[in-house]
This record gives structure tokens, sequence and C-alpha cells, in this order.
DNA sequence: CGGCCGATCCACT
DNA sequence: GTGGATCGGCCGA
């Protein structure tokens, strides 16, 4: 049920966004459970991929993160305001990341209502990185966490989408990354 | 529903 | 000093 070590070390950074569609983020932080079913991933491919932190093998103290073994979280404040959670993957020394960019509430709903100050039927909810990690209760100062503790952790409940409800399209946001903007490195289920 | 725009602060140059 | 893997309020349609 939990992911353990070995889903993490898988060295295809895409097919894990892909397989992170479906799979339900835990987090257990301030003494709150709280659960969502991921519906929106994206890949960043490491250092070739002109989209990601550690394009060109760029290491700093915040992407150092990023080199650790796979199953760890790597979370970074974004825009001064908003913690934007990552899921790393790969061997150490591989820096890849697959980002979350949208759940569906599953557990906790109230303790996420009151993270973020509005009702869960907004459509706005739990949809975007900034959100999830808000109705999470995750925090930059997360970063370098392992997701096979007991704060944040992800599991398989057997949940399965048919290709057709699966779409993958170019990345949000990232324009700056030239011809890697383009890459089908996003996945998204329409979970309604 | 869609577009515009200001907020806000850490990491990196 | 600069700018960002974004969000939400406000506006017009």
């Amino acid at each position: 049920m939990r992911l353990n070590e070995d889903f993490y070390l898988n060295e295809d950074v895409v097919e894990v966004a892909q397989l992170l569609i479906g799979k339900v983020l835990h987090t257990r932080l301030d003494g709150q459970h709280t659960a969502g079913i991921i519906t929106e991933t994206e890949a960043y491919n490491g250092i070739v991929d002109k989209a990601s932190h550690a394009y060109g093998n760029r290491r700093t103290a915040r992407t150092e993160v990023m080199y650790k073994r796979g199953g760890c979280a790597y979370v970074y404040l974004c825009y001064g305001i908003h913690s934007l959670f990552n899921v790393v993957t790969n061997q150490s020394g591989i820096p890849h990341a697959v980002l979350v960019r949208a759940i569906r509430p599953l557990e906790g709903i109230p303790i996420m209502e009151a993270r973020r100050r509005q009702h869960a039927s907004n459509k706005r909810f739990s949809s975007g990185p900034g959100s999830v990690s808000q109705a999470m209760g995750i925090h930059f100062s997360h970063t370098g966490l392992s997701l096979t503790g007991n704060k944040i952790w992800i599991a398989d409940t057997g949940i399965r989408y048919s290709p057709s409800q699966l779409k993958a399209t170019p990345r949000i946001g990232v324009d700056y990354a030239g011809e890697d903007a383009l890459l089908p490195y996003r996945f998204i289920v329409d979970s309604r």
C-alpha cells in the first residue's frame, strides 16, 4: 500500500510522474492527518532539462536535495509566497523530481479547509501546486523529508485510470525553457 | 469564465 | 539587485 523506496528509485522520471497519478498523498503534520488523490503531476528531467532547477548540473543549497537518493521531498518557495512540493526520484546524484500540481481531497477535509481558508467545493481548492501544499500543510521548511517516514508519504490504494482518462501536455509556466517547454511531461486526469 | 496584475521573500548572480 | 515550476481578487463579458 505505502510506496517503498523501489518506487522512487525508478530511473524514468516521466514514467514516475505518470504512475503517481491516482496515488494517495498523505501528511501527518502538527498531529493532523490529511490525504488526497494525486490528479496532476509534472516530470523534471534533471541536468538535461532546461525547465529543471538542476539544469546543467547546477548544485546550490536549494537544489542539493534533488541530488539525494529518490524517496524524499523537494519543497521550495516560489514567488515569495508559495511552497511547491516535489517527489525526488532516481538514485543518488541524479536530480530527478516530480512536481505535484493537483490533488482531490480524500481525508481530513475540514483540516484542509481551515488551512486553505476556503471551502473544498471551490474549484481552485487543491488545484495548483501552491494550493496543494497549503491544503496538505507542506511548507518549504519540509524540504529533504523522507517519503518513507511518518510525516509525508504516498500510498497505492489500487486506483487506476484508463489511458483515455489520462492526458499528457506541455508543462505550465516554463516558457523560459525553450524547446524543453514543449515536452509532454505534464500528466493530468479528469477525475470528474 | 477568462484575463490582468500585484503580492512577497528567498536564493542566486 | 533581480526574478520566479503561483495565487486570488477584481474586472468585463
